[in-house]
DNA sequence: CTTATGAATTTTGAATACAAAATACAAAAT
DNA sequence: ATTTTGTATTTTGTATTCAAAATTCATAAG
């Protein structure tokens, strides 16, 4: 899985600064990338505790900014803190699937109505080049790099709304929900399926269409959030509880 | 401005614990609320430094868990850190309300349609008795309770939607928008506005019309959008950069 | 053999200590 | 008088330390 995809590393952070600016980032951010990285790839599994000490001699920083950083990434829903017994990785349930899907279904209807009426000629080219490339990837059935270019449209979508609030949100929920690895197993028909939605997609964005470019999105993801789900199911039989009883605690969230 | 309206105290944090479950809540998330509310209230000021030392003292605790409430609130977009020389507290621009506000639209009307479909009578008749006393204090001309109890319908619908999630979402941007205190100057006209728009949410409420209370209340929005700006942009005339040049860092938020 | 009890060990939360960086400030140079 | 330079002070980032809590593990009681 690759790790651009999130755009999080302390290279590409625009931050206004020039581009003469010399930019050293502190270690609890560069933490914060790394540690949601080893969470998304799977390396710290769900449901597991997060092992302090051994983070602490791998990247070889003090406790002092690892739980900085362990504190951020529980305000994102991805660990779970629980008082005086640490951090476990925050499972995903089809519940939660079903809860975060719809919110995230509303931010890229949102993304597209915006899109939609505000796209620039240049970024629709782009857009409609990387779908046709991944329309050649679904032909001859190359599900990763069909993926990759899955993705990079919708982030170039969220891109050209041009609401970075916006954007963060729907990256945090997309961190968190990424986890199930639903690239596996899709199904011929969803598959086929998905790639109508994009045509539609792209259709409406070429006519400008903010209305059907928003539906049209919300139901594209509403279909994903179906394909996750089943994933998540079969991955459920695979291993049936792994790591077991990471409670909900409230967390710091908002 | 009342701070139990965004649920945040460390006692009522329902956390599936059963009632007799001990709750002792650490330092960093008791920072985390007094700090927000702090910022809410405006005595730390849009602009100025975090005073790192002096918080210590008056709360009484070491640097560590207040950096680590620092860190979080930063990733809530509350706060920004800049590398070496602390965190000041984020200025909300007219800029911010457009960006926030569509996206508190899309949001709560997911919660409307979602409450459209799934509230209960009871939930429904206690709606409908803030929603009447709403009007009676509209009638009085009494800005503050009319406030409260319109604030506690949107809570109650976004309740009633069930989806944890969006609600988390939700308090975020309302916590980030908040700060521009809007009860402040409201036109007559606005608030007849207001009003009627709220007299709608419970008609399409009690039709349980999932598509239309969604788009009641993303108008809604949008209405008290053009609101905020007008109270900051009369706040900004009346003090002119009190404190100046707190700059986005990209922050680690997701 | 299973279930309690309690000490030893580990882990966690928070305070303190320390080095690096930024800021403030004074003196010197233009 | 203004700008520049160098130094003292403060602030910041991180490491270390320490006490409290949880976990483990061995032992004893039923």
């Amino acid at each position: 899985m690759e790790s651009d995809a999130h755009g999080e590393g302390p290279v590409e952070r625009s931050n206004g600064q020039g581009p003469e600016a010399i930019v050293r980032v502190s270690l609890h951010d560069e933490l914060i990338s790394r540690l949601r990285d080893l969470i998304i790839e799977g390396e710290l599994a769900p449901g597991s505790k997060v092992p302090e000490r051994e983070l602490c001699d791998r990247f070889q920083v003090s406790r002092t900014p690892l739980r900085e950083a362990l504190k951020v990434l529980a305000s994102e829903g991805l660990l779970i803190l629980a008082p005086n017994r640490g951090a476990t990785v925050s499972k995903l349930t089809v519940g939660d699937l079903d809860e975060i899907f719809p919110v995230m279904g509303a931010l890229e209807a949102l993304s597209g109505e915006l899109a939609a009426s505000r796209i620039t000629k240049a970024e629709l080219a782009e857009i409609r080049a990387l779908h046709e490339e991944m329309v050649g990837h679904f032909e001859r059935r190359d599900l990763r790099p069909y993926f990759r270019l899955n993705q990079k449209i919708h982030e170039k979508i969220m891109e050209a709304a041009g609401n970075p609030t916006l954007a963060q949100l729907h990256r945090g929920l997309n961190g968190r929900v990424r986890r199930a690895r639903y690239l596996a197993n899709m199904s011929p028909v969803r598959w086929a399926q998905a790639v109508d939605e994009h045509t539609e997609i792209l259709e409406a964005l070429e006519r400008r269409d903010p209305t059907r470019l928003g539906a049209v999105l919300r139901k594209h993801l509403q279909n994903k959030c179906e394909t996750v789900k089943e994933s998540l199911l079969t991955e459920e039989e695979e291993l049936p509880n792994a790591g077991r009883g990471a409670r909900r605690t409230g967390g710091s969230g908002a």
